[in-house]
DNA sequence: TCCAGGGGGCGTCAGGGCAT
DNA sequence: ATGCCCTGACGCCCCCTGGA
């Protein structure tokens, strides 16, 4: 009678923890998380599992159960679970190689949800990030040469693509209210005078102008709430060597070229790890949702199983009897 | 009201993993 | 080998809360 309960909820954690959920347990759960699954009894009966990929964990006190009884309060019906190569006393040196190993080599929290989702359909996935309406640091468009991306001092993205495409966007608005793209078609041989373009701006505001002349671009805001972006490129055309000054009237000289790439290299991937670490702290949070959910889950399943046990065992006495 | 402490979010850096 | 992505760690800032 035991012996099946116990092996139910063996299987049972055996089927909702994955290793890297014990990785997690292990290291760098929260408090709160870590609180849940460590608070246990010493108990003797301890259970080997084996995980999918081989691993051997150990399962402690799947149920306390002394002799007489088999129910005890949920408080301690917790499992405690451990890598077999942690508890192992000896050869700490290489326990503690293989240790940061396995936490070294920790898949991604996405990696980790959606292999969740897949045990169970109730865990949503995380889908791979789409592009689209991530124009400004879009890796297509940052690894292609031609296209250049500057961010203005008030946070709005200017992309030049080597199509005379000249796209602003301002963060936080969706892409059809919040692009502006203009085509530059008289820019591939520069007019010696002043080639004006006007784009449609969002309802209610000033169009903005572009100005072109002579090989140097201009964009200059018509309204006073937009702030002034001045790019220009002194050879030819609108190629990637249009540099954003960062104040209206600090035109770049040509011979700080170099740097003004480092700086926007810079600026670039600075942006992008900005975008990256928002990002990771938002699945970061979800795994741990997810692994709250689970936790309140199990303690249920826990909770019902005990129940049935109970139940069971109260049939076979008045068998017995 | 002031202030210390805690919690949460953010930006940046560093380093490992992975694809090319 | 290289570049990109992901994430831990660190410092900073802001907000909230409880005590003096």
């Amino acid at each position: 009678m035991d012996t099946s309960v116990s092996s139910q909820l063996d299987s049972s954690l055996k089927d909702s923890m994955t290793d890297e959920e014990e990785n997690y347990s292990d290291a760098s759960l929260s408090p709160a998380d870590s609180a849940q699954v460590s608070e246990v009894a010493e108990s003797p009966a301890v259970t080997v599992v084996q995980l999918s990929d081989g691993q051997m964990v150990q399962v402690q006190g799947v149920i306390q159960a002394p002799q007489t009884s088999v129910i005890q309060s949920p408080q301690v019906q917790t499992a405690q679970i451990a890598t077999v190569a942690e508890l192992d006393d000896g050869d700490s040196v290489a326990d503690t190689q293989k240790r940061r190993e396995i936490l070294s080599r920790r898949p991604s929290y996405r990696k980790i949800l959606n292999e969740l989702s897949s045990d169970s359909p109730a865990v949503p996935r995380i889908e791979e990030e789409k592009t689209e309406d991530e124009v400004p640091v879009s890796s297509s468009a940052l690894t292609s040469v031609p296209t250049s991306i500057y961010q203005t001092s008030s946070g709005q993205y200017i992309a030049i693509a080597q199509g005379r495409t000249i796209q602003l966007t301002s963060p936080g608005v969706e892409a059809p209210q919040g692009a502006q793209t203009v085509t530059v078609s008289s820019s591939a041989t520069p007019q010696p005078g002043a080639t004006i373009l006007q784009c449609a701006a969002q309802s209610g505001n000033s169009p903005q102008q572009f100005y072109i002349q002579g090989g140097q671009v201009l964009i200059q805001a018509a309204t006073g709430d937009i702030p002034a972006y001045q790019l220009r490129s002194p050879n030819s055309g609108l190629a990637q060597s249009i540099v954003m000054a960062a104040s209206q009237g600090s035109m770049q000289s040509p011979s700080s070229q170099h740097a003004e790439e480092i700086t926007r290299k810079r600026e670039v991937r600075l942006m992008k790890n900005r975008e990256a670490a928002r990002e990771c702290r938002r699945k970061k949070k979800e795994y741990v949702k997810c692994l709250e959910n689970r936790v309140a889950v199990l303690e249920n399943q826990n909770k019902t199983l005990i129940e049935e046990l109970k139940a069971l065992k109260d049939i076979y006495c008045h068998k017995a009897e």
